[in-house]
DNA sequence: AAAGTGACCAACCGCGAAGCC
DNA sequence: AGGCTTCGCGGTTGGTCACTT
């Protein structure tokens, strides 16, 4: 569909327009809604002086009528120079964080620190997205708390709810999200691609014009329909949840990443995959630009590291991988699989494995092996 | 063409933890 | 030790766009 990406995507105009403005409250005002590039730019000189820290003194020494929350907000989501804009979970990002949601729960925070240049709003979006996904493929309502409904014109066609606070599962092999057809696809360019034209060669090659092997499928026979369809499954866990493999991080997680965040991923507390990755010539673990070694965990330690980039250079750094990714809904890539189409997939599946649907979660899984290292911070 | 809908994204809110005095 | 402030996180909400009907 070529959504455009998310920075660029026009906001209700004239700045700020989004939601409530300014603080209903008396005295000084405080604003709120979307930022404007003018904020964006105060917050980034902040950053760039003062380092990712003293949000409240934006407001307090009376730099930007914002609080120091969404001072920060704002810089940990859109400001930070390593970050993803604009492009989409690939399906090796989709597979880290469907096997850590099953490790973590919905640690979003510690979840986005394996995913270089993904924030945790990232990745809480991209999950709750999938999980209303899942549902309404499912037919089946999420369990958990009631999820927004948006309720449009009274649609008798209510969205299901989202789970939005699930428990940590025990990883079972499922199959990746882009395995199940997906309504409203169509061709494009993905926006990353398209700054990044060598990868097309790079890519599988999609059979015909319209449909052909999903680079996920290709590169990792795992996830094929006819495995996904063989492989135990948690119903009733997150969704589909997650994979009997491990993730390999080390080489495909990078894919997409916007600059030399000298992001590695913590040590993951999984095995290394028995199944080949995706290899590309030349972009050897050294072209990647990364840091040898060390990541940064927690949220603060990450605005740390970007701040160390914003230092040299105030603008985003330019999106120098390539994007491996699987683009599936709208983003253009054509996941059109030969052997899941959209009305036969779930018709594969044991009639029986939908009996889980309401069976209480199993017991958690087990504590991962270690957290993430910790950097050393600023 | 218009309405309905899903997907995606940005940002706010509430709460708890951490730090400071 | 206790209160206050700041920060970080998870959940939720609202807006826009693209696709479908």
């Amino acid at each position: 569909m070529a959504r455009a990406p998310g920075g660029a995507r026009r906001r209700g105009g004239g700045g700020g327009s989004g939601r409530r403005d300014v603080a209903a409250g008396g005295g000084e005002a405080v604003r709120k809604g979307h930022w404007t590039a003018e904020e964006d730019a105060v917050l980034l000189e902040h950053v760039r002086v003062h380092g990712p820290r003293d949000w409240s003194s934006i407001r307090s020494k009376g730099f930007l009528p914002r609080t120091g929350k969404s001072c920060r907000l704002r810089w940990v989501n859109k400001l930070r120079p390593d970050l993803k804009t604009g492009c989409k979970f690939s399906a090796e990002e989709e597979r880290v964080v469907l096997e850590l949601q099953a490790q973590f729960g919905n640690k979003w925070a510690r979840i986005s620190t394996y995913l270089p240049g993904r924030t945790d709003n990232d990745v809480k979006n991209f999950w709750s997205t999938r999980q209303k996904r899942l549902a309404r493929l499912l037919g089946t309502p999420l369990r958990g708390r009631s999820s927004r409904s948006r309720n449009r014109s009274g649609s008798a066609k209510a969205q299901a709810p989202v789970a939005s606070s699930l428990e940590p599962r025990p990883a079972a092999v499922v199959p990746c999200l882009d395995q199940v057809p997906l309504e409203g696809s169509s061709s494009g360019v993905h926006p990353c691609r398209a700054a990044i034209p060598f990868m097309d060669a790079q890519r599988v090659p999609l059979e015909g014009s319209s449909s052909g092997v999903h680079p996920c499928s290709a590169g990792t026979p795992f996830m094929d329909a006819h495995n996904a369809a063989l492989a135990p499954y948690d119903w009733a866990g997150s969704g589909l949840v997650s994979f009997g493999g491990a993730l390999p991080l080390a080489s495909d997680s990078h894919a997409c990443s916007s600059s030399n965040a000298a992001a590695l991923p913590p040590l993951l507390p999984f095995d290394q995959p028995p199944y080949p990755l995706l290899d590309f010539p030349g972009l050897s673990a050294a072209g990647w630009n990364m840091a040898p070694a060390g990541f940064a965990n927690a949220g603060g330690a990450m605005d740390h590291l970007a701040y160390q980039e914003l230092l040299p250079v105030t603008q985003p750094a330019p999106m120098m991988l390539p994007f491996f990714g699987t683009e599936y809904p709208h983003g253009g890539v054509k996941t059109e699989l030969p052997d899941a189409a959209p009305d036969n997939f779930f018709d594969d599946l044991p009639p029986d494995m939908f009996d889980s649907l309401d069976q209480p979660p199993p017991p958690p899984p087990p504590p991962p092996l270690s957290p993430p290292a910790t950097s050393s911070g600023f």
